[in-house]
DNA sequence: GTCTATACGATGATAGAC
DNA sequence: GTCTATCATCGTATAGAC
């Protein structure tokens, strides 16, 4: 019926390396899981975002809940990277809570990361949702490790006995979230993430206010 | 070719209130959009839990996205009729907050609710999303509010003249915002309901102890 | 390792019967 | 006011060539 296909070649160009092309899509995916989610982006958006075609793309990552699993992997190796989170250990509360707001100045000039967050953690919500026990992991991993911090203080006397841990840490999650979703739908700019760095700040001196021995 | 269609009297059904279908249309688009978010759930399953055809829903709204705006009016009718907001303007700033905090333990007890507003929320930071416009504007609307009520208690003196307004109304919003999608994460289950509303209240309380002249 | 081609189901929306 | 039937489009994923 149709015309005999023209034979393209599409064989593969010697020499690509397959790491930079997993980037390549890893860099796109962040990019479209953040801005129209996981479930609104489709794979074969990614794939032209990323130069490949759809089956090329289902190569390097079997299925897009595969892609997605990555991605947010991915997300957490940056955030630990930025963060040195491996020197923890020795930081007192007050100085992890600083950690926290270099972490938000951070994310402020990384809106992509930031907005994959967002979205993914809004759809996340759902159980059925293929990212939903990394979520929750997630929240508990970052609430529990600020509990910790807090605990700890109040062992060396930096933090008032009658400090309440777990809500500080919930509430301190909360901020951080709530204040990117405001940034995100604000346009993610600039200006605004230095207000939200600001706004951060504040909030953990208002803390340190409250809660804070005074040593 | 195929049989001759059966005559089954698919005709309406008199007596039929639109009204009420439409009240079921709606409740069944809160529940969906809220688990599997705006672009997540499809008019299928809206129309299927309404008890309706695909067709049959897009008679009483013209396309998914004229749907969408109806949840989300509707939504902003039931939180103003919950809060009273009409009578705003004869409360003080810290009986405002308190008003905030009796949201929250009604919205304990509405996960589907929340549900919706925070999935669209994440998906919504999007400018190309249909509801960014409205998430924008509630955020704004919101902020607005409380910076307004904390500008008040200052010339009422009952706020110390150094408080940041602005700042100190964004985070309640995002505590607002982050605890509820915590709880949600959580399951959305009582328990976690009423750890929420007490979380929230202890936020609110901190806020006094730091910003209330003591009058 | 990437391509073309294609299977096959689900999607949002429309037309027209009753 | 609701139905059945249908449409064009797009979804993920697979098969097989190179």
């Amino acid at each position: 019926m149709t015309e005999p296909p023209v034979r393209r070649r599409p064989g593969r160009p010697r020499g690509v390396d397959p790491a930079v092309t997993r980037e390549a899509v890893l860099d796109a995916a962040v990019d479209l899981f953040g801005s129209r989610g996981y479930r609104g982006a489709s794979l074969a958006e990614v794939a032209a975002a990323a130069g490949l075609s759809n089956a090329g793309l289902l190569h390097h990552f079997p299925s897009k809940e595969h892609l997605l699993i990555a991605v947010l992997q991915r997300r957490d190796e940056v955030d630990a990277r930025d963060l040195d989170l491996g020197r923890d250990a020795d930081l007192t509360v007050w100085e992890r809570l600083d950690v926290m707001v270099r972490l938000v100045a951070v994310n402020a000039q990384r809106p992509g990361l930031v907005r994959l967050y967002s979205t993914v953690a809004g759809e996340a919500t759902d159980a059925a949702h293929p990212a939903h026990g990394w979520l929750t992991g997630h929240l508990d991993a970052v609430v529990t490790d600020l509990v910790t911090a807090f605990d700890a203080g109040k062992t060396a006397g930096l933090v008032s006995p009658a400090a309440p841990s777990e809500r500080l840490a919930r509430t301190l999650v909360a901020v951080l979230d709530g204040l990117q979703t405001q940034w995100l739908a604000g346009g993610g700019d600039a200006a605004g993430g230095g207000r939200m760095t600001a706004d951060f700040r504040g909030h953990i001196e208002d803390l340190r206010e409250r809660w804070s021995t005074g040593i």
